[in-house]
DNA sequence: AATATACCCAACCGCACCCAG
DNA sequence: ACTGGGTGCGGTTGGGTATAT
């Protein structure tokens, strides 16, 4: 097992004051992002580095979109993750200003949610044999089962969706793999991503954002074939 | 009004990957 | 080729808030 990745005695945890935020901003704003096992100590923090690294990603940061998310980036974000699966850093990739966890955070409490109101299941996006979808299931992505629907979700739902409780009509378990039959997976949706590189992505990552796998890239046919991401037509 | 329950989100944890030595 | 440190990622947790009873 190897060490911690800082010695846990004498380190905050938990909430962040805003006097930390601010001396982890003023920090990276004069010396920018750099080694962040030894951030803490030059910045007068008593963080270790992960804490630091993941404040400022995820909340600190300028570039960050903060607030709602728009119905194309929930669009978006249902069609990643039916590509990629879990892969929350690929998906937040592709939606400027949203972090991984962000993305994560809110698949977990809306959109996962939203799909079994449609009677699809997350895991897959197939047609759950549990939960059959409602009618014109795809017309009410944005609207009925909306982000916010407490109401939805408790009628129609069982309070903790398990992960693996809802079998799905056909058992395939790699999401990405759902996509050979997308038409029976996602009604309405079109998951026709054409994926290249507009900008940086996804040969020439971002500043700290990591490239695309080729073996990724390459284990999927719909990378590399268009300069354009085309998602709602 | 008080209590219970559900929900949301920031943060933590541990593992995996990458890369320099 | 191997090893260990640094970093990134995904899963999970805990606390605050909203809603229901």
């Amino acid at each position: 097992m190897r060490k911690p990745c800082c010695d846990k005695q004498d380190m905050n945890k938990g909430a962040w004051s805003k006097q930390e935020d601010q001396k982890l901003i003023d920090y990276i704003q004069k010396h920018g992002e750099g080694c962040w096992r030894t951030l803490p100590q030059a910045a007068g923090l008593l963080r270790c580095g992960k804490s630091c690294r993941l404040r400022w990603i995820n909340y600190l940061r300028p570039d960050l979109k903060r607030g709602n998310f728009a119905e194309d980036e929930e669009d978006l974000i249902i069609k990643l993750h039916a590509l990629l699966g879990n892969r929350w850093s690929l998906i937040a990739g592709r939606l400027p200003g949203r972090t991984d966890n962000e993305v994560k955070n809110y698949w977990n409490s809306h959109l996962r949610r939203k799909l079994i109101n449609m009677g699809i299941d997350p895991n897959n996006h197939r047609i759950s044999c549990k939960n059959p979808p409602l009618q014109n299931a795809a017309n009410t992505l944005h609207s009925s089962a909306s982000s916010g629907s407490k109401e939805n979700a408790k009628k129609n739902e069982p309070t903790k969706p398990n992960h693996d409780g809802e079998k799905s009509c056909d058992l395939v378990s790699d999401a990405a793999s759902g996509l050979e039959d997308e038409s029976h997976s996602l009604p309405d949706l079109n998951l026709d991503l054409n994926i290249s590189m507009p900008s940086p992505f996804p040969c020439v990552p971002k500043d700290n954002q990591k490239p695309i796998l080729e073996s990724e890239a390459r284990s999927d046919p719909h990378f590399f074939s268009s300069p354009t991401l085309v998602l709602f037509q």
